[in-house]
RNA sequence: GGCGACGUGGCCGAGUGGUUAGGCAAGGGUCUGCAAAACCCUCUACCCGGGUUCGAUUCCCGGCGUCGCCUCCA
């Protein structure tokens, strides 16, 4: 298997730290305010890539972290007038809900900052006692230039930094290039005490010393969104590495892609956002996530209407193949599907052409089903392609459309059953309609049913229906 | 200015030195009471200019264009 590892730019064999083991850690939300598309893009990538190590048989650790603790929640919490932890959770569920939706599975661990205090400030006294970092007024400060590797991450080098720095106000820190690994508090924030006083931890040290505390040194990949690349992983590593006198702090490095809206980032600075969870109230969960899956990872993704309809459509193929014959199959998977299948997910997690393959599987297998001959071994290829995607239609039931279901029963005739049992009647009295060439009640069946979003399709053996 | 990515058919989007990606949409057909789904057929592209090559969309050079990072950001 081959991953793009940023570390290196360029194409490298994976292999894992320990044997059959993947660790990864990835950069979850700052839990300021709610997730917009741009945020389901790397939880859905990363979910991918977790899935297909899985796949593969390792056993994978996923650690996906909670930042909640930061400038703008502070901000967000003085703004309404309730805490940073009332803003964090609020945020956090929703983030949570979005997951859900998205197919996304549960991290192995999610932890938040704010829960690993501790594991930052020893960390800290590591970078001071190694002369990596000073204290300063109450804040502590990393010392880029005492550390060598500094930009080998992203590419840059001190002294390009050092010509676009921003000119700091006064003199805490030695160097303008040098970052805050802990800052003193200022009133009104939330803090902790520290051996430099009360204070709370610089964004970067959360990552470098939860990451350590769940996966150890040098584990085997780190994930996040390519605007972290600078400064944020950068200096993550800066600073595991120096504290821990160890390297390379992650072995592997992959970042996504932007969302762009009209071909520009978005971004929740700017405002120019779409918000995740009322897409993916407008479109199914899983047709948001098959717009993210379409384009490599790396790629930038722009948003569109017509993409994500494009998507809804073809996920209905998808899901109307594998309707066709429900239930578990026996057979052993296509295997040239399969083959195909890996081949694309070998080279850098290629989902687009890893979707290929299962196209290609969802026509052969529809071929064979209006032939009239087996389709098993494409539908096992089907379900065992569809679980790495997380695309596999879930079960919706029918609480929620019970009172309408009834209704549409009591109109031709049936009562006294409700759900699907409800559903199955209706569909007699059709069928017998139907017999007797009675389309009018046949048609006001399948439309009240339409209506509930229940659709209904005649085969050659009986009629079928599925909940959209 | 520095670093980096990208430019493919109506749209989205893989990939490759010579042989059909795939999806969506569109048109034609089969099936069908209608509808839906499915299957078959059609639509054959690779920003521009040089170069290397028997042959380049695919490698090299130059240009044009778009975007990202360089500040918080997935």
């Amino acid at each position: 298997m081959k991953i793009y590892n940023t570390l290196g730019r360029k194409l490298q064999p994976f292999t894992p730290r320990d044997e059959g083991k993947v660790g990864m850690y990835v950069c979850g939300a700052t839990v300021q305010s709610k997730p917009h598309l741009g945020h389901g893009r790397y939880a859905v990538v990363f979910d991918v890539v977790r899935r297909y190590f899985t796949y593969l048989g390792y056993d994978v650790m996923y650690v996906r972290n909670i930042t909640d603790v930061d400038d703008k929640i502070i901000d967000a919490a003085n703004d309404a007038g309730v805490s940073t932890q009332d803003i964090a959770d609020e945020a956090a569920a929703a983030f949570a809900a979005a997951y859900l939706a998205l197919g996304v599975l549960p991290a192995d661990i999610e932890p938040r900052a704010t829960e690993h205090i501790p594991q930052m400030i020893d960390m800290i006294e590591m970078l001071i006692q190694g002369g990596h970092a000073y204290e300063s007024g109450g804040d502590v400060y990393f010392a880029v230039r005492d550390f060598p590797g500094y930009g080998k991450l992203s590419g840059r080098n001190i002294d390009e930094l050092q010509s676009g720095a921003r000119v700091e106000v006064g003199d805490v820190k030695r160097d303008p290039l040098d970052f805050a690994v802990w800052k003193k508090a200022k009133p009104g924030e939330p803090s902790w005490s520290s051996p430099w006083g009360e204070g709370r931890p610089g964004w970067h040290i959360e990552c470098s010393a939860m990451s350590h505390e769940y996966l150890g040194t040098s584990f085997d990949i780190h994930g996040g969104g390519n605007d972290l690349i600078f400064p944020h992983h950068e200096n993550e590593i800066a600073q595991a590495e120096a504290a821990l006198d160890a390297a390379p702090f992650a072995r592997f490095w992959m970042h996504n892609g932007m969302m762009t809206l009209t071909g520009e980032k978005m971004a929740k600075s700017t405002g120019h956002i779409i918000d995740l969870l009322e897409a993916v109230e407008k479109y199914p969960g899983l047709a948001v996530r098959l717009f993210y899956l379409r384009t490599h990872y790396r790629k930038p993704l722009d948003f569109s209407e017509d993409a994500l309809a494009d998507a809804t459509a073809s996920l209905e193929r998808l899901w109307s193949f594998r309707r066709r014959q429900p239930g578990p199959v026996e057979a052993e998977s296509h295997p040239e599907t399969i083959a195909a299948f890996r081949a694309a997910m070998e080279d850098d997690i290629d989902v687009a052409g890893g979707l290929a393959a299962l196209f290609d599987a969802v026509r052969e297998g529809n071929r064979r089903l209006d032939a009239g001959e087996s389709a098993e071994e494409y539908l096992a290829a089907y379900d065992e392609i569809v679980e790495v995607f997380g695309l596999a239609e879930q079960e919706k039931g029918l609480d929620d459309i019970a009172g309408g279901l009834a209704a549409v029963g009591a109109r031709f005739g049936v009562d006294g059953i409700s759900n699907g049992a409800l559903i199955d009647a209706l569909l007699a009295r059709r069928a017998e309609a139907r017999s007797n060439k009675d389309w009018a009640t046949g048609d006001a069946i399948r439309d009240g049913l339409a209506e509930l979003g229940i659709f209904v399709e005649d085969g050659a053996d009986g009629s079928a229906w599925h909940r959209r």
